[in-house]
DNA sequence: GTCTATAGCTGGATAGAC
DNA sequence: GTCTATCCAGCTATAGAC
């Protein structure tokens, strides 16, 4: 056990901000480098390339959110619960780490972006990650359509791309400190949508 | 008045396109000037800069979308009314120009990243144009908080972005032909939000 | 493990012929 | 108005000294 973070975290610490900010294309190996005290050359010793860097972030970020997902799924709760607690995995993973949270949000267009650039070894992985994310909570959203407690006449992918955007927003203004926490955020979340989205037995 | 596109025209829709896919860093001129068969080199008699085409293409969306928003304002309405007529303008404007409208929500994050890339003279202007976007919702917002139609327990600025990122993502799924109208489209987007957001007068 | 130095390439942009 | 030919800057990545 180490007790500094050690250099390849710090770089790729680093590296997740400037991405997160300028974007992936428009952040240089140079520009890393300099965030850590060093020159573009020596990166290349703990990274083979900048992408794999990128794959790195993403990886990371996608299998713990994926190891929460998973958790969340074996507790056998109802649509509107497992929804609920859904929510909450996705944005305690984003208080943990908001800068992956971000690049990948931002990325999400291009890296699905078919037979276009990214085709470096690893991107299949997130990719493929990835869609397990999208089908966790498609899975969810159908549930809750079987068992009638959410609307039909609503298409299901149309809600989960609201809901998934609004989750993954809220990196965007959530403050770790100070503000409401991850439980309330939440809570509140799910009411807002579910609220205007899920069957009311009005009268 | 000319009978076919002419050839300025049909570059600006080709690097919107490209834009709107892959990214504007990831877009190259080269790439540009093979969609509309000619070579790199000739775009330069068109436009000064690729920058230059960024802008013109932001500028003439953002533009447009403007001119629909005060047109609205001049109507006289009460909150809810006027946000969905913000909704139906915002998606007119999308279905009209979808490249434009993925290319400004894309590059979004990016624009407003402060002192970093962008000092072409003209992002400026885009800038203002888009902080007067935003500043359009909130007022409406702000005046449904205030004459008691809204709900004043949710940050505003958090529902405006809530609602803005599901309006302009309808952009990714929305078909004009074919599909429901924008009028439902519409009536839809803000009776989901409202009605889950809007303070119901229950018993 | 970091540096110096630079190869090799690609991208935006330009000059001038046609 | 388009093409040919190219410049030059900036980038990723590499090789080898220390």
């Amino acid at each position: 056990m180490t007790r500094t973070t050690d250099r390849r975290s710090s770089i790729l610490s680093g590296a997740a901000e400037l991405f997160a900010r300028q974007g992936v294309a428009s952040s240089t190996v140079r520009q890393i480098a300099d965030r850590v005290g060093m020159l573009s050359g020596s990166l290349y010793h703990h990274f083979p390339s900048k992408d794999a860097m990128v794959v790195e972030i993403l990886t990371g970020y996608l299998d713990n959110l994926l190891a929460r997902y998973r958790s969340v799924l074996g507790e056998g709760l109802s649509p509107r619960a497992r929804l609920e607690r859904l929510v909450h995995a996705s944005l305690t993973e984003a208080e943990l780490f908001p800068h992956a949270t971000l690049v990948y949000q931002n990325e999400l267009t291009y890296l699905r972006s078919g037979e276009t650039v990214r085709s470096h070894p690893g991107f299949e992985g997130v990719r493929a990650a990835a869609a397990e994310v999208q089908q966790t909570w498609m899975d969810v959203i159908e549930a809750g359509r079987a068992d009638g407690s959410f609307r039909t006449d609503i298409d299901a992918r149309v809600f989960y791309r609201f809901l998934r955007d609004s989750v993954w927003l809220a990196v965007h203004w959530h403050r770790p400190d100070g503000g409401p926490g991850i439980d309330r955020l939440a809570g509140d979340c799910v009411s807002l949508f579910l609220d205007g989205f899920a069957t009311f037995d009005e009268a």
